[in-house]
DNA sequence: TTTTGGAACGAAAAAACAAATTGGTCGAAA
DNA sequence: TTTCGACCAATTTGTTTTTTCGTTCCAAAA
């Protein structure tokens, strides 16, 4: 039983480091956060962390999977949704937005005094990469299938929309649009993605 | 007379920095070329440069300049032309995408050793995206006002156009793509731009 | 036995300093 | 009018020294 008990506070433990190493990695980033850091934070000697962790990266790498879980839910409901094909991919692409401000956030700071070696948002990014692409694929087949898309190529079309998605961040996070207008944007390229600009 | 011919003689040695620079700054980049280079790529002694040019400053952007001028040429060929606005378009992008091309080709050593202060791409690209702007809006106009095309709002197409331009840019300058390919590449996606994915 | 932290180690980064480059000037020569 | 060698100031580059930081070790606490 005393084994149970340990395991449970181990765990509680990890999620305690990990809870806290988020809000310092968000502010600082992977580099400038050190492992004193993070102790200071838990009120605890850093070598203590070790008992919890391998090092830096593991806790990193923690921190980054439950982002990327949170993030997999919201997915999740848009997908699984009764939406039109339409709608849901809306949705996405308005969620991936918001999670490409909010990753530019935790950055923003680095982005001056360092180099930004990009850290949490490069290694996100890769880990996002495939994944995204399966779900755009995932919506277009829906859409194809319900007879919504007619789509030549669809890796073109998947292509297409990363394509669109990832050339509209930068000017998304250089200025600082907002809210609404930033909804109005995105409908709008919405609405040339799904009809063309060419009169019929 | 002496006046003029040295006049005609000024300006073909202005020339013939122009051309030299051109070669090595389009090898080494802004900050890895010294004037002692350019000056023995002519065969002179690096003080004589500044006979002609104020500075290694002057003479970049007179790169810069010439550059962009063969660009409006051929740019100015396509928007004359007797094409139809979708065959404008294609061409237009076609010749922006083989643009970049050409500038990742200068800038690709830098890449690797320097930080790539991205001077040469950067100050042309500063130079030349206001005037983008400009040709894209001309052309779409041109469109609208033959019943080509059905915007609603023009800014937001431009904006897309040059958003999905400026996203290509990345893929197609890492991935070594054919130039058949590229082209495949390019006009699917401008299918997609020009008819939508949603079927009617 | 589980958990904590102070001390110590080694690699890597930062700081400090010395040496070489380089953009630009000047005056003389051609 | 045009070219160039000599020179200067400032930036860059190369090298050495110092500091920082992630990690390990081991003893003490719980």
């Amino acid at each position: 039983m005393s084994a149970i008990i340990s395991k449970e506070s181990h765990d509680e433990m990890r999620e305690a480091i990990v809870k806290v190493a988020t809000q310092i990695f968000s502010r600082f980033g992977f580099k400038k956060t050190s492992m004193d850091d993070i102790a200071k934070g838990l009120r605890m000697g850093k070598s203590s962390i070790y008992y919890y962790f391998r090092g830096k990266e593991e806790i990193f790498r923690a921190v980054v999977d439950q982002e990327a879980e949170i993030l997999k839910g919201k997915v999740e409901i848009i997908l699984s949704s009764a939406d039109d094909t339409v709608s849901k991919l809306r949705s996405y692409v308005k969620l991936r937005m918001d999670l490409v401000k909010h990753l530019a956030n935790y950055t923003e700071i680095l982005k001056n005094d360092d180099l930004m070696n990009m850290e949490i948002t490069e290694k996100f990014r890769k880990k996002y990469d495939e994944e995204e692409i399966s779900i755009i694929r995932q919506i277009l087949e829906e859409g194809v299938q319900k007879g919504t898309f007619k789509i030549k190529d669809i890796d073109m079309s998947e292509l297409a929309i990363i394509t669109a998605m990832k050339g509209l961040e930068a000017p998304l996070v250089a200025t600082n649009i907002g809210d609404e207008k930033l909804n109005r944007v995105i409908d709008d390229i919405l609405d040339i993605l799904f009809y063309g600009i060419v009169n019929r």
